[in-house]
DNA sequence: GTCTATAGCCAGATAGAC
DNA sequence: GTCTATCTGGCTATAGAC
């Protein structure tokens, strides 16, 4: 049976704890204004060592997106045992959860347009395995939802499924946050109400029969 | 009066060609990987001679940015030469209109979190006052279109402002336009659409006679 | 594997001739 | 004001001792 070394374990914990500060300062600063030399004084080991176990910046960043990809499907596997649930309320029980991360300071931007990372990422396959894996979740509830008439018909699959993960980073929450007349869970369902029923607001949908 | 001397007016052409291509490599690459290099090669002259007329990389960057507000006000002056107009639409063909510039490349993404840029502008007073200026022109028609039942009344004002300044650069839009299946005209429809009505989509008005 | 020290590079900004 | 050539600082990445 493999049993797992002391010594490994705690190279697994350091590097959980790398990630974490990793996951902070992207979601704080963005990948270019982050510097490695502040991963390695935020963890407080060298910079050295740091390249003992990536071996790169974009290494660096993909690991921490890879791990909010994990979390959100371990999130959304919990929702999947509550299979009660209309998929429409599933889909805002997501965002609401990826906008708790924002506020918490936990979500990394999405990869900016034309950058160093997006190509590395695009060629990772670990983080291409979780953000599909991701995707066909959403994309079930999503097509579940339309069938069902809770989710507009007009709108391609895709278009909703990018909405969702542009929300997730949507500066508009870190704007009302900045302005601070709101409280975290005001900002939220008003974000909520935005994305579903849009700024004209939801009318009350006719009962025909 | 006041003649323009004739080499006033070449260095005045010369200044607008550099904040054009400063605007497009913004939209095309962002603050952060845009480099004053790419830009002097792009307009054609030599470095120094760019800092001749802006003393600093974030200053250029602004001036790119003023540009875009002073075009969204001359915008908004021709929507305001027609009165008769619902302010709801007017709001939407604001929207549309920064839509169009996005899918032109000619949108600057915002200021990123916690930059120099950001820091830059903030203390520009050019810059400042154009961003009021707008802000208070659709200041004025949000809750206009409030006060008719137009825009949700729930929403507070602000929200709605700040919604409709990040879907100016939404990054939905680029992946919708990566991705190729649609044309430009069908996405500035559904963005409208996601944006206005939500992922919920509009339901028909209740006719209360 | 961890550290200190440093290599190598790149980008923002400037000097100085014309 | 425009150019060429250069300075300067900061950042990624690595060498080499322990």
């Amino acid at each position: 049976m493999a049993r797992v070394s002391f010594k490994a374990q705690v190279l697994q914990v350091r590097e959980d704890a790398i990630v974490a500060s990793v996951n902070r300062l992207l979601a704080e600063k963005g990948f270019d204004a982050m510097t490695v030399d502040e991963v390695a004084a935020d963890v407080g080991i060298a910079k050295a060592s740091l390249y003992k176990h990536f071996t790169s910046k974009e290494e660096l960043a993909a690991a921490a997106m890879i791990r909010v990809l994990d979390h959100a499907l371990a999130f959304i596997a919990t929702l999947e045992a509550q299979p009660k649930v209309a998929a429409l309320n599933q889909l805002k029980a997501v965002a609401r959860w990826t906008m708790q991360l924002q506020l918490a300071g936990e979500m990394p931007s999405l990869p900016a347009q034309n950058s160093t990372l997006r190509a590395a990422l695009s060629t990772n396959k670990t983080y291409i395995d979780r953000l599909i894996k991701v995707s066909d979740k959403l994309g079930a509830w999503i097509t579940a939802a339309q069938k069902a008439g809770q989710l507009s018909r007009k709108l391609p699959a895709e278009v909703v499924l990018y909405t969702l993960f542009a929300r997730a980073c949507d500066p508009v929450l870190s704007l009302l946050k900045a302005n601070a007349n709101h409280s975290d869970e005001q900002i939220i369902e008003v974000l909520l109400m935005t994305c579903f029923d849009g700024l004209a607001g939801a009318t009350p949908r006719l009962r025909l029969a």
